[in-house]
DNA sequence: TAATATAGGACTGTTAAAGTCTGATTTATG
DNA sequence: CATAAATCAGACTTTAACAGTCCTATATTA
């Protein structure tokens, strides 16, 4: 309960890797998911959604791979989650689909009070960055 | 992601309503479940996870039913989720499991810096009680 | 043009969450 | 004392999300 995903585990490692490493040096996914065990295929998914939306940069080809687009201080875990999740992480279900996803949703007395959790762990994912991870 | 699980959001209706009459007052599964259109026998099973645990009382037979045993204040939601879930709310499987639950493990080099987030979420957690959601 | 890399999507397998069912036990009450 | 109403307990099924795999297309270097 409350995990991670393990692709987004998958992406922090691996931007944690780039971040350690002099900006702008490339890495292909097939050396990353070596170096720490990972599985090629789901990394190489993690990867692109990374690229589309500008957290590293791709470059294809013989000698491509991926390098870090954005200094690590402006990469949020909260962002990243986003990204490779394509959603918010949210304490209720309802918060990300709606009230059409719950059937609680008219009598629950719960959506409220959660708020204040939400908007509390709203601020620890967008605090830390990839900068904390290295 | 992240949400909170049915079974908790159950629990916390149920813990909420209780608070919100007077200490003491009994309430059946049946009643609870009618009253916020939860399935019955999955409220009965959270109901006696809590009873187990001390949360609420539980007289059985007829006339029998569910009654708050500690104070809103004292209930946290970490306690309602460690009750319910039957383990800790954690954003790693290693950090409930152990090193066996993850392959990673011997090459993770994330699980050191999201012990900070862990902290945090303990936090919120712990500080969230059912007086609060009342 | 061959080799190597990303890109994209379809597909399958696995697991945890959610829900259901059955029967036993307890206890107030007529 | 019999009945009804409630908790208790566990097994079971269903569902849906997650994790992982596979195949093909495209881009780029050498
Ligand atoms: S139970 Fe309440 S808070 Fe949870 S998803 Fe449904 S409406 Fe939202
Ligand atoms: S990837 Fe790392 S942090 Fe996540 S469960 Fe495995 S060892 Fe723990």
């Amino acid at each position: 309960m409350l995990q991670l995903s393990k692709k987004v585990e998958y992406g922090l490692i691996a931007l944690r890797h780039m971040a350690m490493k002099p900006m702008g040096q490339v890495f292909t996914a097939k050396e990353l998911a070596k170096e720490y065990d990972m599985p090629y295929d789901l990394l190489a998914k993690v990867l692109q959604k990374l690229a589309r939306h500008g957290i590293v940069a791709s470059l294809q080809g013989v000698r491509g791979g991926y390098a870090l687009a954005k200094k690590p201080t402006e990469v949020t875990v909260s962002l990243i989650i986003r990204v490779i999740e394509e959603e918010r992480p949210m304490v209720a279900e309802c918060y990300t689909d709606g009230p059409a996803s719950c059937y609680l949703f008219g009598n629950c007395t719960i959506r409220k009070p959660l708020g204040k959790l939400q908007r509390n762990l709203n601020v620890l994912f967008d605090t830390m960055t990839v900068q904390e991870i290295v």
